[in-house]
DNA sequence: ATTGTTCTTAATCAAATCTTAATGTGTTGG
DNA sequence: CCAACACATTAAGATTTGATTAAGAACAAT
């Protein structure tokens, strides 16, 4: 089920939209200038906003400004006339796709899925999907918590954080080096040598049965560590 | 600095796109059908990709699943005509855009800057899956994993990047000091004479048959060691 | 301030990996 | 054919990497 936003000033415009994107995995909120936009996204978790350029009060480009400040939801533009230095300057700034009026109503059904499909993919990897799962062990970034096998761990920040990032991207080998950049940021002076492997070992101590010979915080020697994703 | 491969049978439009996605962060390639284009991606690392719907030999959109297969960066479909239904087809399969044909030089680099940035953005790093083939031997960078013939094979650090290098372009023979260079590293100051021997001794030992006698990784006397392409 | 938690440091250990060196084998050019 | 050279092979020891433990700093909450 996604959550999608459509905004535009003009009211005929919604609806022929709510009406293209009629689906059963579709809730549609709508919206009818920017700043009632902004509102809302900080309200409810939408997946996908489809915004219109030309609003009274606030226009979209510096809605979506505003909305990117605080969420990573793909935006899809819409735009009156094919004004390509509107186009132009609203892709830059962050959006994910543009749909020019009048709407072919395929098309739009078509770049809303494919927006959904790509996000969704990525982001059993990579965006804020809140709810990460490799194997039996679950980590939903909203509540802070992780648990294997139904069983609640209590996870320090930054055994969290080393979690998360692994488990983004199960699999894939990320080495200490790379590992203390993105848990403590770019910054981060104090770089301690082997503090990343002791937090590996306490994520050990509470995840794994057996902290010794780890079933899935594994470490390829040279290379770093990596969540697996299949069995053992 | 991105790797952009372009991927149509009519000439003119690469050499156009070429024009337009003049770039000093794009490395541009280009391919003139389906077969060439997934055969181009199994040798270097692609970060996105332009690829004509209607080619001879393989079409489109099935060069992009067997692309998808193993790799995942963004592709950006190119359309003749703006035949809805190709679109469609195109998008619901994965493709992450399209363009129609005549092409607009600006739009071509919004569009492409606009995917690369989302990609990047929302991998926080390297998204792309990256695996490259040579026979039966498959090498894969995100899980520093390496199989032959289906078969895991566990390699050093030395070991796999002096592999990565061989299999990123099969056949070329490369001089023993030219990998200590790029495998070490441009300073390297610990020039052993004989180590990338030794290295190299190793790899045959775990992926070859018979590491006497060689299948892989040849050796052209006087000039260095190659991956064997094709059957040997 | 005091307590309890979390993070970092440091020291020690084990193991995997890398390099060296010594010697063997094959190739090339004169 | 033979010297010179390039690569092969092996095993030892040197180096690097990660594991582990515990102590004490930093931090947060009471």
């Amino acid at each position: 089920m996604y959550n999608i936003l459509i905004c535009d000033d003009d009211k005929d415009i919604v609806n022929a939209l709510k009406i293209y994107l009629q689906n059963p995995d579709y809730r549609l909120f709508e919206a009818h200038n920017g700043v009632e936009a902004v509102e809302m996204t900080q309200k409810e978790e939408f997946h996908l906003i489809l915004l219109d350029i030309m609003m009274p009060q606030m226009d979209g480009i510096t809605a979506m400004s505003k909305i990117r400040e605080k969420h990573n939801m793909p935006i899809i533009m819409l735009t009156a006339k094919s004004e390509d230095t509107d186009k132009i300057l609203g892709l830059t700034i962050g959006a994910d796709d543009y749909i020019t009026k009048p709407f072919n109503p395929l098309e739009v059904a078509a770049r809303v899925g494919s927006q959904l499909r790509r996000y969704t993919k990525l982001g059993s990897g990579t965006v804020s999907k809140s709810i990460l799962q490799v194997g039996s062990i679950e980590l939903n970034s909203d509540t802070k918590t992780v648990t294997v096998d139904g069983n609640t761990v209590n996870l320090t920040p930054k055994e969290f954080d080393i979690l998360k990032l692994l488990m983004k991207e199960p699999g894939k080998v990320f080495a200490p080096k790379e590992i203390y950049l993105k848990v403590w940021g770019e910054d981060a002076l104090t770089a301690g040598d082997n503090t990343v492997a002791v937090h590996i070992r306490h994520l050990r101590e509470k995840i794994e049965i057996t902290p010794n010979d780890p079933r899935y915080i594994k470490v390829i020697f040279g290379q770093g560590y990596k969540i697996e994703k299949g069995r053992n």
